[in-house]
Parts: C-alpha cells; structure tokens; sequence
DNA sequence: ATATATTGATTGAGTAATCACTCATTTTGA
DNA sequence: TCAAAATGAGTGATTACTCAATCAATATAT
C-alpha cells in the first residue's frame, strides 16, 4: 500500500481519537468507538498503534507538535522582551480557541496520564527556545529572577484558563486576551 | 446500628476513596478496591453510594466542606484588602501541603468529572463569602476592576501549581508561596 | 434472667455488560 | 500472483452493581 495511504489511516485515527477523548474523556472512550469514528475495523487501530496507551501518546505528541509549529511562526526574534512574550501569548491563545478539541486534548493527558519519560522529552523539545530566551533575559535584568519553569508553568496554566473563559463567555466586551497579558506581564514577569 | 456505627462506615468509605483515587486516579480505580481499602464487603459500599459516580461526587463535597472550614478559621474581617487575600491564600497553600490527597483529587475531580449542577452549587456555596469581599473591593478601587469569577479561578489555579511546585522541589531554597503571591497581587490584585 | 422475635445492616458470590487486544481469514493494489 | 494491509468475530479479563442469605443489635415475652 502507498506510503501515503498508511500515512492517511494514522492521522484518521489520530484526528478521530482527539474528537472522542474530547467529548468524552479519554478513560472513558474504547478504542473501539475510536476506530468506528476514523471509518476502520477495530483491529486496524492496533496495526498503527501497539496498545490504547501508545495511542495517547502520539495523540499527545502530534497536538504539541502542531501547536509548537504554530506558536514560533512569525516570532519577533529582535523584538523586546515584551513583544516575545505577548507573541507567544497571543499565539497560544489563538491557538487554543482555534483548535478547542485539540487544547481540551492535551491538557486532560497532561493532567491525568502518566506520559513515560521519553515522550516527555520529545514534546518539550520545540520549547527549548522559549525557555532559552527566558533565561537570557533573566540574565540582562529585564525580566524578575523567578524560576523559569515555575513561569512557565504560571503562563500555560493562564493561557489554559483565558481560552476557557473566552470560550464560555459570549460576552464579547470582556477582552480576557489582553486581561491575562497584563496580568502575566504586571504580575510574574517585570 | 448506632448512627455513629453508620456514620464510621461512610467516612472510612469517603477516605479508602480519596486515597485510592490519589494514587490511580478516580477513572482507573475500581469499586472494588475501595470497599477493600475500607475494609468492608463489595456490597456495603453500594449500601452508603448509589453509584459510583454518587461516590465521586460525594468524595468532591466532602473535601470541599473540609477545606472551606479551614480557609475562613481565623480569617482577617478588619484587616486590609491584601491581609485578607494572602490569608486565604496562605491557607490554601498550607491545606494544599497538609493533604496533598485531598487536593490531588479534588483538582483531579473537578477536571475531568462532569459534576451535576446541584453538587457544583453545594460546593461553591462556602466561597460566596470570599467573592462578597472581592466585590466590595473592587468598587471601593481597591481592587483592580478585573472580572471577579475570572480571578478567582486565576487564584486558585496559581494556588494548585504553587503547591505542586513545593511538593515537587525540595529545594527549600525557593519561596514558592512567597513568590506566588507576590505574582498574584501585582498582577491580578492591585 | 433467658429465650425469642424483629429489624436493618452486612456480606460476597453471581451477573450482565464492557473492554483491550488477537488472529485466522479476506481484501487490496501493484 | 502475492505480499502487505484490513477485517471483525472471538477471548479472557475486568467492571459496576444485585440480591438472597447471614449476622448483629435491640426489643419483647416468658
């Protein structure tokens, strides 16, 4: 079969999982209604992935790679500390209303599975730049001498929050975007 | 039986649960297993819950009971707007530190438990004191004008990380109450 | 005081449903 | 023609929940 083909199934079944889980939680979804969703037999999810866990893996490492794909497009690289920031902000923040299956997805495995070392260290991989431009502003003064991974943690969980909150309100005068930026710059970062 | 007896048997229930849904989450554990880290038959636990969701639910309140208890005891009235926020918020974290149980699963719970309208307003309802105050504060100009809810959920976000951080690292070098506080009323607060 | 009856809690084997995963067979496409 | 991919009925394990039988505590009768 053409290597495209095979490429295909993968992503159905990909893209099928991340519908299901986020409708109905990933523990709670058999694979079963997985492979009915993608449009392929029950066994044929288990020809791409060994076991229901490696397939929540890879859900997991694709959504990471697509959004970090996403978030370093454009990105001021001789910009102001500020505009790096709010860049990435704003992109993730996009990103999460966007794709809301996806960002649901992620954050429900990141929260309750235990993800083995190796994948860990793959999905933070496409991060390290950030990180690194933390530290280097640290470094010259221009951002307080907080823990870098306790930062980041602060921005990702506020990013998850500001997306729900967008979402669920169709109140559309609260501009929670620019809210949790001032709240993230004024607070954890000058 | 004696209404004590009764009583005893529901709460070592309500425990067995907590601890074993700390250690493999609530999806991953059967009722089984509870009943035996009870130390009661199968059957008797269904005696006391309905369902085991009816269990999940209750297992929510029942921590949300206890700590609301703990965060309003000896709770600043005539102090300052920001003596009463890092009032709560040094109890939160401390009850956080205390039963890291308790607070593994009711986050756990309340991410991924789809909890029915009644239990959410039984469980909201210790905390509509705390918001009161925000409120108030906000329109003295205390308070940046910031909406209420959004805050809130921003606090208590701040708050479950800031723990998992200190559980996490032991290196007591690092302030984490300290610091998270310092980020939440320079940013959200004032 | 002792035997008996009543009430309600406790028990755990049993049940039907569900699940992840297998594998012998069939289909596909080159 | 044939190798690789797809299929789905089947399997063994696990699960939430049931229910008839047992047990324990108290009340009543002798």
């Amino acid at each position: 079969m053409a290597a495209q083909k095979i490429q295909d199934k993968q992503k159905a079944i990909l893209e099928a999982a991340i519908a299901v889980f986020a409708a109905r939680g990933f523990w709670n979804t058999p694979t079963s209604l997985i492979s009915k969703t993608a449009g392929v037999a029950d066994g044929t999810l288990f020809n791409y992935f060994a076991t229901k866990d490696d397939l929540i893996s890879e859900v997991y490492l694709e959504i990471k790679r697509e959004m970090a794909a996403q978030m370093l497009e454009g990105f001021p690289s001789h910009g102001s500390v500020k505009d790096k920031m709010r860049h990435i902000w704003n992109r993730y923040i996009e990103w999460g209303l966007l794709h809301p299956e996806q960002f649901k997805v992620i954050h429900q495995i990141s929260e309750s599975f235990t993800l083995n070392e190796s994948v860990k260290a793959q999905a933070t991989e496409p991060f390290v730049e950030i990180e690194r431009i933390a530290r280097e502003s640290i470094e010259n003064g221009e951002l307080r001498a907080y823990p870098v991974d306790y930062l980041a943690a602060i921005m990702d969980n506020l990013a998850v929050l500001t997306v729900q909150f967008i979402a669920k309100n169709d109140d559309k005068q609260i501009d929670y975007k620019a809210i949790g930026f001032e709240i993230l710059w004024n607070g954890a970062i000058r």
